[in-house]
DNA sequence: AGCTGGAGATAAACCGGTTTAGCTAGGTTC
DNA sequence: GAACCTAGCTAAACCGGTTTATCTCCAGCT
């Protein structure tokens, strides 16, 4: 048996395939009794409508995309973020792994030009990022993700990271610490610039090292920053892996945490909560995030205008890597 | 400036659509001199051609798909898996989340009937999976990936799970152990099913306890073994996160690894690497792995018979988390 | 010279929808 | 009773490709 189309519906319920089409889609033009006889038809033969037919003839593409430029950045966090997204989304996601920047953006025209999504999650956002005056300038609608701050016309979904940031080195300062240092994330993304320029705002005298996520640069800031001419008694790190790493240092150096040096870990995750001693971590709830996401792009979709919408900002959850300073 | 279609082409090399179609596809039909005509003329106009238009026609839709049932499983995996299939595929990845099986049945139903998809990867393969049969039926190529074994006309890939089962038992029984416990994942899935039959193969007298890979439900399963009436001297977790969870459990019930307690996870991570003691784990290439499933599907839609591909074993590597048995 | 065959191209149908122009019947209005 | 609406519907065009039936040449053969 083959799929029933519009056509099928058209025979049996003896209207035209215009008149099944306004009546599926519930637009005037066509009487109550007639709409409900081609819908129950619709019902009876099992009717789903082809999103394929219906991109081509310029409607919905019933499809959002999701391009990364690699590297992926932190994994757990990408995973997360796509649950959430899914789990709000009553339509597919089009994901789509590629090199770098440029090939994203072309990858962008392409759907769009296809009619192949219906709008875009734009993540990761660079300092100085091209693909929003892209995305506006092809009126592809699109949410930027976790990039603080406004972004021409198009919507974003945010977290305040410069609070959270205050949120940890107020921890910290309360503790004794003076000498607080910073292991960043890759400097050209937008939010490690934020997270820098709120560190540097709290923290005037602190040592910023940028490293790349990975727990080997992890380890070797680690490593550069407690065998210079001030050692810091507090290092908060950019994500956990690196954090985890800066505790195997700390370690081998014969650095006791929390007793000579406190460590704080952006995002939280299962590697925190269960390694010795258990990290004071940034928590915050990614999927959610993801679903909100998911639910400001639908909001555009259905014509609203962009805004910018605040997520929770991420909670500092204190365990045994921070302690009193010792030096203070 | 609009996209060009295939009509503009058309129009300005003087040849008709279907012409144009037969030039860019590199079909007989046309001369030499037409067709490089034409293909100078696309290239100049950037022609890009819409696989939505194309899916209509019933050509290829340039795109496969993979659902996932909730719950998701080892989160890292999927992640790595995903970014290993896309490094692969010159395609999108169409990626939906749903609740149950039937959800996830009826979806493949209408990718297919759209043409939305030229083919899926079926993961997390349940005992008795009714998804094999529907995707024979309708004809729908795919690829079943970590389903140990042969699946009706459908390929899979796949990695020797019985063989990795036996390297762990034999490492352990090779330090002294007889008393070997384990902890599985969801009984319900089919990789579960074979594990426990290689261990219980391997160690007929050992005890299997069944969790769902969440540290909680790891935790609660080693209290369960530990506080038995004839504790195992080695645990292997079918999972990173319940081994760690396990190694907290074992510390807090003054057990010490690997003195008094072997612990070993299956799937190796940065959570193993970096935790104390450092896990003992299996280790794969996880989106090396994804990446053969991709080359797999593509095969399969290039027109290959569907074969069943074996991936490496998972090979142990040994950390500080095994020892010798003090009860031998 | 007439017939056949094949290469090269075109026009048109088709995929499954949406959308627009146009037609018909019935009811108002003056 | 002619003019005018409007609701309700149909026919047809359209989206951007693929595919098939058909048509035109021209070369080759007898």
């Amino acid at each position: 048996m083959k799929r029933p189309t519009i056509k099928d519906i058209a025979l049996r319920s003896g209207v035209s395939k215009g008149a099944v089409s306004l009546a599926l889609n519930g637009r005037p033009g066509v009487s109550d009794s007639t709409r409900e006889r081609v819908l129950s038809v619709a019902a009876a033969l099992g009717y789903r409508p082809s999103s394929t037919a219906r991109a081509l003839s310029g409607a919905r593409a019933d499809a959002v995309g999701l391009v990364l430029a690699r590297p992926l950045g932190a994994e757990a966090f990408f995973f997360r973020l796509i649950g959430g997204i899914q789990a709000e989304l009553p339509m597919a996601l089009l994901l789509q792994v590629v090199g770098d920047l440029d090939e994203e953006v072309e990858l962008y025209r392409r759907w769009w030009a296809e009619h192949r999504v219906d709008g875009v999650f734009l993540v990761d956002l660079r300092v100085d990022d091209p693909r929003v005056a892209v995305v506006e300038e092809l009126g592809l609608p699109a949410v930027v993700i976790g990039g603080a701050g406004h972004h021409g016309n198009v919507a974003s979904v945010w977290a305040d990271d410069a609070k959270a940031m205050t949120s940890v080195v107020e921890h910290l300062t309360s503790l004794g610490h003076r000498r607080i240092a910073r292991v960043a994330g890759l400097p050209s993304l937008l939010h490690t610039a934020r997270r820098d320029a709120a560190f540097r705002a709290a923290v005037p005298s602190g040592v910023i090292v940028s490293a790349d996520y990975t727990d080997s640069r992890g380890a070797a800031a680690t490593r550069e920053l407690l065998l210079g001419a001030e050692p810091p008694t507090a290092i908060v790190y950019d994500n956990d892996v690196m954090a985890v790493a800066g505790v195997g240092v700390a370690a081998e150096l014969g650095v006791t945490v929390p007793a000579e040096l406190s460590i704080v870990a952006w995002d939280d995750s299962p590697l925190c909560r269960l390694i010795h001693p258990p990290l004071t971590a940034l928590s915050r709830d990614t999927s959610a995030f993801g679903a909100r996401a998911a639910r400001a792009l639908l909001a555009v979709l259905a014509g609203a205008s962009p805004i910018d919408t605040e997520d929770t900002t991420p909670v500092l959850v204190a365990r045994a890597s921070t302690g009193h300073s010792s030096r203070s």
